[in-house]
DNA sequence: TCTGAAAGTTTATGAAT
DNA sequence: ATTCATAAACTTTCAGA
C-alpha cells in the first residue's frame, strides 16, 4: 500500500494531480497528452490515485457572495473538556459552521462560520457562548485561498 | 444578469449545484436524471451557471496528510498598517499558507498554514515576526470539514 | 503501458413547448 | 426562452498484446 504511493508519486503522478486540482473535468484524452501517457494509461493511474485515497473527491466550487453567503468570521472558544463533545455536535449540527478545529492554546476551539450578514453572527455565537467564552473575528477580505491546493513541491 | 440569476437558482438549479459539489465528474446524462432534465439542458443550465460565476471551477480534493503535509496550524498576526502590503504579499509567496484573511480586532490577520511538520512552523512563524507579534495555535484535530460546501437552504 | 474497438458521454442541431 | 430528441464527435473503457 505505501510501496504503491510511492510509484503513483513520481512526475506523472504530481502531474496529474496539479492537473486535477486545476481542473477536474479535464479529459482523460487531454490530461494524458499533457503529462505524457495515453488515455488509458492516465485513467488507471487517476484510478489508483482515488484507490489509494490521495484523491479524496471532486467537487465543484461555489461563490458564497452570489450564494447569499458573502460574510466569513472566526470564532474562537475557551472552553472546559467536558463541553467538548456537546461544541462538537453542534459545530456538525450548524450549517453555518464551515469548520471546527480543535486546537492547542488557550482556546479549545477555533470555528470558520458562514453567514448571509454580519448580524447573523450573534445567533452563532450565542449557540456557544453556553459553553465558555467566545472571541469572534470578522474578515474583512481574504487576501490567499488555496486551501484546495495541495502544494506538491 | 441579475434576473438570470434568479432563474438560474431554482429548485433545480439549487439540486444541480449540490449534486457538482458532492461529485463535479457526475455525467450530465445521470445529473439530468438526479434532477428531472435531459442531458442537453441540464447540460446548458451548468454552461449558463459557469458564465454567470456562480460556478467558479472544479478540483480534486487531494488528502494533505498523504502528501505528507499533515500539520495544520493558524498563525494570527498583530501588526501595523503600513506592514499590511508586505505581509499580503509574503502570505501570497509561500506555499505553506493556504489562506490569509485580513481581520476584524485586535490581530489584522489570520493566516491557515500547512507544514510536514510541527517543527517547521517556526520557519513560517520567523518570517511573519518581523512585521508584529505572532499568535501561533496548532489544530489538534478537524471534527469538521464543510468549507468547500456553501449550503443552498 | 500501448493500440484499437465497443460502449458511453458530450455537444450541436432542429423541432416542440 | 427553455427543453427535448436525435445524430455526430468525442471520451472512456475494455480487450489483447
Amino acid at each position: 500500500m505505501d510501496l504503491q504511493k510511492e510509484k503513483l508519486l513520481d512526475g506523472i503522478g504530481r502531474k496529474i494531480l496539479t492537473a486535477l486540482q486545476e481542473n477536474a473535468r479535464i479529459p482523460f484524452s487531454r490530461l494524458g497528452k499533457r503529462v505524457g501517457l495515453s488515455a488509458p494509461a492516465v485513467a488507471e493511474r487517476v484510478k489508483r490515485l482515488e484507490a489509494v485515497g490521495i484523491i479524496k473527491g471532486y467537487h465543484a466550487r461555489i461563490d458564497p457572495e452570489l450564494m447569499g453567503r458573502p460574510v466569513t468570521a472566526f470564532i474562537q472558544l475557551v472552553t472546559d473538556t467536558r463541553y467538548y463533545p456537546a461544541v462538537k455536535k453542534l459545530a456538525a449540527d450548524l450549517t453555518e459552521i464551515q469548520a471546527c478545529h480543535h486546537i492547542s492554546g488557550e482556546a479549545a476551539f477555533m470555528l470558520q462560520v458562514r453567514v448571509a450578514e454580519v448580524a447573523d453572527l450573534e445567533a452563532v455565537v450565542g449557540r456557544f457562548s453556553p459553553y465558555g467564552q467566545t472571541r469572534t473575528a470578522i474578515v474583512l477580505s481574504t487576501t490567499v485561498d488555496k486551501r484546495e491546493m495541495v502544494s506538491l513541491g
